[in-house]
DNA sequence: CCAAAAGTGTTCAGACTACACCCATGT
DNA sequence: ACATGGGTGTAGTCTGAACACTTTTGG
């Protein structure tokens, strides 16, 4: 067990933000590449430490919008990570949220505080500074329960979409095939999505039907 | 927004507890009376700063140990509550525990730090202190949600059980009533029980067979 | 003999699974 | 023309829900 530098008198309390998304056909998380040396060249989930007058929530809401600069996903506490040598740097303990966002575009700005900010898949991690290692899989298992009784996949796909851009989405995640016909009749008798009059256009195959969430809230709803 | 008086410079981690029993036909929480000024006769759940030097899990069960004297039993984090004004000693944050006691005789010893040690039923809870309204309030959801699809009802039962009782104990926490002939069926086609020799006697009825728990390790196994 | 809980099967409806072919578009 | 994903229905199986009477004990 190392040494733990009283650095605080009290331990104290950190947020650590598990984002992830849907990119290249895999589920990815965003990293940061570390400077500081018992960690130097490992990567971490983003985080922080609560401000005195910040709610917990608030600090992982304001951290996820410092890396990202999203701000209208989904987001929720996943757990509370106590050990005492989890933090080389002191007592600290971290209270894990995990995000969910759509993969639009984004543009992910890096600051001279860190080496680096990138997506990386979960299948493919490198190796982890802290105990990112435990929160990022604890965070994979709550996302594969969580989608299969809540729509928040509603966070990890655009406006509109296709029914086979949804599929696709559940089958990168739950690592596991769908059947495409009871897929659809499921979903559809949810109603948890109206169609639009739209179409794909411009795809090398026929025009599929797109639609959009009825609800941009978490909902409890037996999905799969 | 009460004001913040920064008794310690950053945010300081508690252990609060819910800890439940059924006991006369109720599912009841452990309270204990305060002293202290702004909630003076108020109730709360018993808690604790966590030490510099333990983990947040063994704070939790330091204090459980405190309060019941009992340590192998169904503990599990429930949530982080990070409110800023939750506390007007300072600027507290509480891990949130539930546990789950067999209402085996136990004896509760007071303190002179409080003002008394009670049982008090949850759809009857006196008025308390902090956000433990709230928490509590979370902790009832979330145990019966987890007795729907974990085996942890053996944390409330005692060793030997019959199956009336069993499902007396899901009753009255689902507040619902179940049918006898469906739930013996279910529960014992998931071979988690296993019966003794030994019946009820002494009862003014037809005596009933006992069964024990074949684990007394929390397991997900769909239950109802 | 009465009260109280134990113990025991069957039927029906709804949900889930497996499965194969034609369609509309871009290249 | 062909490659690609879109779109659609049915039959069989399994699971969950509803439901009533007899048995064994103590008082």
């Amino acid at each position: 067990m190392p040494k733990i530098q009283p650095k605080y008198k009290f331990a104290v309390i950190a947020a650590d933000i598990v984002i992830f998304t849907v990119k290249d056909g895999k589920l990815q998380v965003l990293l940061i590449k570390m400077k500081k040396k018992p960690f130097l060249d490992m990567w971490a989930a983003p985080g922080g430490l609560v401000r005195p007058l910040e709610s917990v929530d608030n600090a992982a809401r304001r951290i996820l919008k410092e890396k990202t600069g999203v701000t209208d996903v989904f987001l929720e506490q996943l757990y509370t990570f106590g050990r005492v040598d989890r933090d080389p740097f002191g007592r600290v303990v971290s209270v894990a949220y995990y995000a969910l966002i759509p993969n639009a575009g984004l543009k992910l700005k890096t600051s001279a505080e860190y080496g680096g900010v990138e997506w990386h898949p979960v299948d493919k991690l490198p190796e982890l500074a802290y105990d990112h290692q435990e929160i990022i899989g604890c965070a994979v298992k709550r996302l594969r329960v969580k989608l299969e009784y809540t729509n928040v996949v509603y966070s990890l796909l655009p406006e509109e979409f296709t029914l086979g851009d949804m599929q696709k989405t559940y089958e990168i995640i739950l690592d596991r095939e769908l059947d495409k016909r009871n897929f659809r009749k499921k979903i559809l008798a949810l109603k948890i999505l109206k169609a639009t009059e739209k179409k794909t256009i411009g795809e090398a195959n026929r025009p599929a039907a797109l639609y959009r969430f009825l609800s941009h809230r978490p909902e409890n709803i037996e999905i799969l």
